[in-house]
DNA sequence: ATTGGTGCAAAGGATTTGCAGTCTA
DNA sequence: TAGACTGCAAATCCTTTGCACCAAT
């Protein structure tokens, strides 16, 4: 879990302004690798911070730290966006049953058949899988 | 383009009952290989098909088609689901500038990372890409 | 007749927006 | 003080649902 401190020097370092709330929010976020919803991270703000933190400043923090590079956007379902705190490169197993995400390994993906003028931003795998019946 | 008489053969060989906004709404998707918005749909649908029809329809017929298996769904953007009318396997290229989807072959993914008891239902590789500046 | 499909409008749910009040540099 | 951020509620947008009507077996 990192300090107050630590997510003020990390916010500014990619040049984000640090107030109260996204600092709070910084520690929730950065606290370990996972990947969390608006819902979640609301509840757990609810219960963690220090202050109670306004639906419209969840949403719009977390859009800003991923468009930042602070986090990064997973979508894998159509109904909600998750955000991973996990930075490095990986895949995604969605269990379309339960709701969870996992990371696998990302093997080598080829880029070569990118459309020319454009420049990549990302590249997701996601496998979705169901329980077993 | 397929005739009336091809897209009510498709639909029964996948235990879909035909009636006459499913082979309408089949004509559209399978005429070429394609990826189309509910909107889009709905937007082609209300120029070319005999009779016109309801939102709800459109929604529950991509769902429908879907589940059985004759349209895949893609999911690039959170806030729009497009469906896919070329089943063979492959990769999205997704501009986020403009908003076009095109396909990149799909390279050997190794699927050796998967949680034991749950079954694999699709696997999606997303490069989301921006018009260079 | 019975089952399934369609249309319409309303409901639902996630996300965004407008604006007034608040904080920060 | 000016500019940026926050909170709240309302608005928006895509999608689903409930229900009455229609079609097909």
């Amino acid at each position: 879990v990192l300090s107050k401190q630590e997510v003020i020097e990390l916010l500014e370092r990619h040049g984000i302004m640090a107030t109260q709330q996204r600092v709070e929010l910084g520690r929730l976020l950065f606290a370990r690798p996972q990947h969390i919803s608006a819902e979640q991270l609301m509840e757990s703000a609810s219960h963690k911070a220090e202050r109670q933190i306004s639906k419209a400043t969840i949403y719009n923090t977390l859009n800003l730290f991923a468009e930042k590079g602070l986090l990064r956007e997973v979508i894998v379902d159509p109904t909600k966006t998750f955000y991973d705190s996990n930075l490095s490169r990986h895949g995604h197993v969605y269990n379309i049953d339960s709701g969870e995400i996992s990371d696998i390994p990302m093997p080598a993906v080829l880029m070569s058949d990118l459309p020319a003028d454009t420049t990549a931003v990302s590249i997701d795998i996601v496998v979705r899988v169901k329980n077993s019946c």
